[in-house]
RNA sequence: CCGGAAGAUCGGGCGGUCGCGAUGCGCUGCAAAAUGCGUAUUGAGGAAAGUCCGGGCUUCACGGAAACACGAUACCGGAUAACGUCCGGCUGGGGAAACCCAAGGGAAAGCGCAACAGAAAAAACUCCGCCGAUGUCUUUAAAGGCAGGCAAGGUUGAAAUGGUGCGGUAAGAGCGCACCGCUUUUCCGGCAACGGAAAAGGCACGGCAAGCCCUAUCGGAAGCAAGACCAAGAAAGGCAUACGCACGUUCGUAUCGCGGGAUGUUUCCGACCCCGCCAGAGGUAGGUCGCUAAAGUCGUUCGGCAACAAACGACGCAGAUGAAUGAUCGCCGAUUACAGAACCCGGCUUAUAGAUUUUCCGGCACC
RNA sequence: CGGAGCGUGGCGCAGUCUGGUAGCGCACUUGUAUGGGGUGCAAGGGGUCGAGAGUUCGAAUCUCUCCGCUCCGA
């Protein structure tokens, strides 16, 4: 595999993470896990941005997802658990926070859920779709 | 120097590291496509916005003519592919000036409207009022009443049938005159809107058309989720006519002729474009094209008051599709506004921190 | 992205076409009837007509420009 990262494109998709994951708060966003309800042929993680009108206007949302993606780009290929979905939530706050806290937001919720994951073992998740 | 008016341009810059979209080239690969890697180039705006107008493009079966309906526009001339845009001018209004503002045709084609107030709201009239010369009555007379005359003044209102002055009269009145305004005619200037002059008319023709309307001009509708192709998947047939096979049923092929069909409505013409009719089934979002080179941008010369046009030269300038611009370091500058392409152009409108610059007007000071 | 529609008291709606008085139902307040409450009866308060310009003597209404909300679309 590349270290690219792959996106989540359909809408059930999200609202599966939204409605059977974990969710952790964090100043600058919200972060979603939840395991895959599609199977891959090779195990993977995946990632999806959502920035709502709550945020402003098409520059603010615009700028709010390219912040996100550029922590995700560093943290995720590190911390992340393969099989699973992630959904990342932009606030209010994401717009003016400086890089070097944001980073460390994002690295405290990744291995939040990344703990909780541990205690089920692995097979059992790819196996529940 | 201070205050003001009208424009024009820009709207963070330079360099390094990691990363993203697109395109070209090379490698990977038997080859093509795809994928991956490397490398080079390139990658949001003046409003990309609102979707208020005008076009291109695509589909609706093609073209032409007439009438009606609906909608839009509206001083004049020009520019333009076109426009409700732009330029120049006219008229009216505002400002001390530079300059700014205006949906600014027609009310003697017709219909309609004007609450409240007021005598009266479009047909003319007389509530208060003025006069009562003339005629007549009362009376010694003055005077008063009536017939009658008048519309100057008053009241109401957004709006009341020319304004000012003089003459005139019983009181008055364009009743007469002067000036101004208005209407008509003629002449002159101008492509025209319109302006100027003269003569005549005693004034007839109130307002609202962003009320219906009339006149002139223009307009078919829907929109790239338009539309074209591919992949995947699904279903059920019945009826009419003709032909083949045929006793018939069944099966297969076809829809000439006849008949029918239009994108506001109706009618007509041409061409001969499309279509058997009824009913049913599946699909809900995968891919490719459309998709960016265009009424293009910049410069010079020339024509024009200008909008703009012509010629020559140079440039090659986003094409995503859960949707590409971020993170960080250094320097300058600065507590950086409004704000992100989604088929493409020309405008309009709205939002906008700040910076640069041109021309003009007024005031003050100096020469 | 494209195309339609709607904003009027606390809530749901008339009135807009055809300009002049903003009205209806529920709710609210007060009084009355009852031992008390509900129902009933009587009276009352409450509206920048989404915002700003224009036309007009006069605008919720006509025209233009903004703001917000809702719906539809291979």
């Amino acid at each position: 595999m590349s270290d690219k990262l792959i996106l989540i494109k359909k809408r059930p998709d999200f609202l599966h993470v939204t409605r059977n994951g974990r969710k952790v708060v964090k100043s600058g966003f919200v972060l979603q896990a939840a395991s895959s309800r599609r199977s891959f042929l090779t195990p993977v993680y995946r990632i999806g941005y959502t920035a709502s009108k709550r945020i402003g206007n098409a520059v603010c949302r615009n700028r709010a997802k390219r912040r996100l993606r550029a922590v995700c780009r560093v943290l995720l290929p590190r911390e992340a658990v393969i099989g699973y979905d992630y959904v990342i939530i932009a606030r209010h706050a994401v717009l003016e926070m400086p890089y070097q806290k944001l980073f460390k937001e994002l690295k405290f919720a990744l291995t939040e859920i990344k703990q909780e994951t541990d205690d089920v073992p692995l097979f059992a998740k790819n196996t529940n779709e």
